[in-house]
DNA sequence: CCTTGACTTCAACATATGTTGAAGGCCGAG
DNA sequence: CTCGGCCTTCAACATATGTTGAAGTCAAGG
């Protein structure tokens, strides 16, 4: 297989391939890979290879903390990924997300509901 | 009218009544009326008085805060309350919020959601 | 009036989320 | 094998969101 600039499920990407595809900084990407977004292997000389998946969980997280979640809360959900994880696994991830940003949507319209039916949460 | 606490629509309260009325501490409400989020008159010595809704106001502003937007964002949408809101103008900033969370929470699906259907958006 | 608890400001610290710059090392194209 | 471009680490800076502590002031009950 002499497959050259892609070899999918390898560590054959640098940090700056990976910025450039998920659309951040060199920096954000060291910054999300020391806090367990995005998964690292080193070549002998001590640089870091990426896979595929890395520019994906990178513009997720983007998303994902737009909805209010934190860099921390967004790798615990990651962590449940297996390596090389499969459309199913993501589609678990997603789910999770998605619940999350419901459950704190449904919050706020639960406390501004209650503010508007004249509950003296919010006296005016 | 010999109101002795409360006085509603005056600005009476202190930093403190405010802080345990919002279940913030007061260093937070100091921080919030430094940003916009509330109002405060000063007594003749200097220190802040509020009025009832500060409390409410710092309530919504940490429910909206755990949905993505920044106290800058927030104090925006606070800023179209008038003096005094009535239950109407308090009913439009909730419109606002909510549809802003609503937003976010779409894009977090159609993101999702594109990865999913097999989009090369992601090439796990 | 006077005491005392809550208030004031200001600076420093703390955490989260990054960016920038310096000093130096790795690697692939020629 | 060498060179230029990208990589490394580390420290400093930057912004957002607060907390804490010191030093001093205000206000309300007795």
């Amino acid at each position: 297989m002499a497959t050259v600039t892609h070899d999918i499920g390898a560590y054959t990407l640098t940090v700056g391939e990976v910025a450039a595809a998920a659309g951040v900084a060199p920096s954000a990407v060291r910054f999300y890979e020391e806090h367990g977004i995005v998964r690292a292997e080193r070549t002998a000389g001590g640089q870091r290879r990426f896979d595929d998946g890395a520019a994906c969980r990178i513009r997720v997280a983007k998303v994902a903390q737009r909805v209010g979640l934190t860099v921390r809360e967004i790798a615990e959900v990651f962590a449940d990924l297996p390596p090389d994880p499969q459309p199913q696994d993501w589609g678990e991830v997603a789910e999770h997300l998605i619940a999350e940003a419901e459950a704190r949507t449904a919050a706020l319209k639960a406390y501004l509901g209650d503010m508007r039916s004249g509950a003296k949460l919010c006296e005016l």
